[in-house]
DNA sequence: CCAGCTCACCCCCCAAAGGGGGTTTTTATT
DNA sequence: AATAAAAACCCCCTTTGGGGGGTGAGCTGG
């Protein structure tokens, strides 16, 4: 039997999920936590196959949480489960580690499915998000730790002069950085640029 | 008996929460829709007293829909059940007719509180939303319709002349208002400005 | 009735952003 | 060894934005 431990701070949903995980038959839930802290004082006692992680817990971003998981006990499979269906935040969980991901708007079936194939040491991916890692490259934004480093100094309202005097460089290039984002992310204006930043969790 | 009915496109959120009601004793689910087209089809049958209605459906927005439902059903007391905390969603929804909004996280408990209150025709806050909603006039932030309209345009990238063509003002004029705007929002530049408005919603 | 707000309008001035064109060095990846 | 990508740098020129002032009409609620 699997065992699995679920992390999340809608207590409605956990309560849903290990409902729905016990009477599939195919897991169990061996504990639930609804913040990265809860988590970390007992997951050494669970010892879980598959942790369900939130992207968006209370205290820590889910993505640094992962990674942080990973190194300490990087035999539990990670399942991503959450609302985000940005191709960044996709990509940044599963280059933290994460086994698969899945969103809550997905059939039940879908996470039960997830259980299964990462628990197996595969990688699964529910549906939405699997066409969406797939789509032509170039529709999918993915920015360098540079630019993604500038794009949010720029949505914090500093001006090139001031990002320069702050990471040292000089401000033509800071210029041109910024005209490199505005047209990868086909934004027309600063404005733009900071609404696509945001609407892609980009930053 | 309370009839109660879920609106919420997260299967495993509508199922933790129709066990929780029917669990309680206080009510009974009378139906259960993951989008506004199916509810518009069967609340007629359903007949519930109260609504839980998610803001962030995918077919319609919540306050839309809860707009809508409140013109052809106004003894239907609508309770919102949402992540979003932000101020200017809370007062949306509550001038749309809602009786109540509860944010996802709260404790389960609230959301019965919540059923029972709204039922009896009173209005229900949880304990979070509550606190926000009575901070320190100023802290919460505020727009007129042309603001909003304004603010709208900005983030999408418009200038203040083409904004001018746009809605039949003068440049001048348009200038005044960014002007407000970032007074009002406390924003250095636009980049905070739209940084702003998309965190707390203002668009 | 008048204080307070919204909406609309106007001026000057300079700093910042954006469009156009470039170069070089380092660092992966094949 | 060759290529590609990222990172850093530079100049010119025009448009836009933001800081500082200010005006007046119209509506509303104590």
């Amino acid at each position: 039997m699997i065992k699995v431990a679920i992390v999340d701070d809608h207590k409605i949903l956990t309560e849903g999920l290990q409902g729905l995980i016990t009477d599939s038959g195919l897991a169990t839930v061996v504990g639930i936590a609804h913040n990265a802290e809860q988590c970390r004082l007992s997951i050494g006692f669970w010892k879980p196959d598959v942790l369900l992680l939130d992207v968006g817990l209370p205290d820590i971003s889910g993505i640094d949480f992962c990674k942080e998981l990973k190194e300490e006990f990087p035999d539990i499979a990670i399942l991503a489960l959450t609302t985000h269906d940005e191709y960044s935040i996709v990509r940044q969980m599963l280059d933290s580690g994460a086994s698969g991901y899945v969103i809550k708007n997905a059939l039940p079936d879908e996470i039960l499915a997830g259980i299964e194939v990462v628990a197996a040491g595969q990688t699964f991916l529910c549906h939405e998000i699997d066409l969406l890692m797939k789509r032509p490259p170039g529709k999918n934004i993915w920015l360098t730790e540079r630019e993604r480093e500038l794009l949010k100094l720029i949505s914090e309202g500093l001006t090139n002069g001031e990002i320069a005097d702050k990471i040292f460089l000089s401000p033509e290039t800071i210029k041109g950085y910024r005209k490199n984002l505005l047209l990868k992310l086909g934004a027309k204006n600063t404005a733009v640029l900071v609404k696509i930043a945001l609407e892609q969790k980009l930053i």
